[in-house]
DNA sequence: CCAATAAATGAACGGCGTTCACCGAACGGT
DNA sequence: ACCGTTCGGTGAACGCCGTTCATTTATTGG
């Protein structure tokens, strides 16, 4: 019949409005700011509209917790491809901080908020975002073992968490804690990098 | 006369009384579930009441983190008296890891919230407890440097800086993305010290 | 044109932070 | 011993919030 169809591409289409908003809502005067009442007047629709597209408030958190994860992931996949695992470290630091300065109020969403919000991410060993892009840390960090560059006694899965939670608590410290941080967060992410990788080729190099 | 003594005597008394509770309550259910309302029926007076003795509830969130970085500061003190460098920089680890999971909604006040409720502790280059309490570290880097353990060429501060967020970074992720990280965060901190510590002698020493 | 189905809503509930006019008890001066 | 003042304490209200549900409005298939 088609018409089935449309109706529901209709439904969709404001489901995905409905988000887009939220999400500029929140990139805009952050998560604490996102009320349902002032999302209604933004889609002009009535409050009670909103639940029949989502469960209730924090179903639109998770739904963008998963998109903005999904951007960070997006800036970090070209970082992942270069081949010399020093350089790739560096890059996917780099493209980590970045996204964390240009889009703080995302960040703080994904990582800063309630577990709920962003437990979605980080379960499915084999299947969630959050796990998927552990992955290539994991992978830069056999790499940088295999070229003899990096703490052989430790498990590559470990420094990767080493490295995260380095690069998020530089992310998150500048977010909250402004001005306790002397040092730009780029250039302590190279610090950490160099703290990272050992060896004996030149290991000191800034980008 | 004594008596306005008395007063002001109560009046305290009081204040601390309402602080103490706050700060049970972000304990026990966390800071979003700390509402003047709750509060105000806990210590069995009128919501208003409150009001009287500080500006809003803003304030009795600044007066929660400032003793909740006390408390952190407290437990940090012992690990900085260590006369060795490596090992003072591994007991402040653990010290500080054991406090983020002994005490996560302090450590979720103080650290990830709103950065207008510890603004106060990271100011004033030389007076706030978060600068003094960074001085310790940049302190142990110092010495470091000085038994020749560490990046010769990175500042002193910049090292810390990364230290600090690294722990920072362990314990959060724990807190936020449950279930992230595979290891505990103990051993990530270890990981974390070898890592910042070089040099000839037995580097690899676990506590 | 009507019955059925789906979309949308207004009004309400309970909770929140905060304000302010008001009350009663304790106080200092006479 | 009385009285005006001062001050700790409060009830009620305002404007927000998330969420629910009976009801209305629009759309569809027969």
């Amino acid at each position: 019949m088609g018409i089935t169809e449309r109706k529901e591409r209709q439904r969709a289409e404001l489901r995905e409005h409905i988000v887009q908003v939220a999400r500029d809502m929140v990139m805009k005067e952050g998560f604490g700011a996102l009320s349902m009442r002032k999302l209604a007047d933004a889609v002009e629709y009535a409050p009670a509209t909103l639940y029949l597209h989502f469960e209730n408030r924090d179903a639109i958190a998770r739904e963008l917790c998963v998109r903005g994860f999904q951007e960070l992931l997006a800036m970090l996949e070209p970082a992942a491809d270069v081949k010399d695992p020093v350089q790739r470290l560096s890059r996917l630091a780099e493209a980590y901080v970045a996204f964390g300065l240009e889009h703080p109020e995302t960040y703080r969403l994904v990582f800063m908020e309630d577990p709920k919000l962003s437990a979605a991410l980080f379960q499915d060993k084999h299947e969630g975002a959050g796990p998927k892009s552990f992955a290539l840390l994991v992978r830069a960090f056999e790499d940088l073992k295999a070229a003899g560059r990096a703490l052989d006694a430790t498990p590559s899965e470990q420094l990767a968490e080493v490295f995260w939670a380095g690069l998020h608590g530089i992310i998150s410290l500048k977010l909250t804690c402004a001005g306790f941080q002397g040092a730009p967060a780029q250039a302590l992410a190279e610090t950490l990098v160099a703290t990272l990788v050992h060896g004996p080729k030149s290991s000191r190099r800034s980008r």
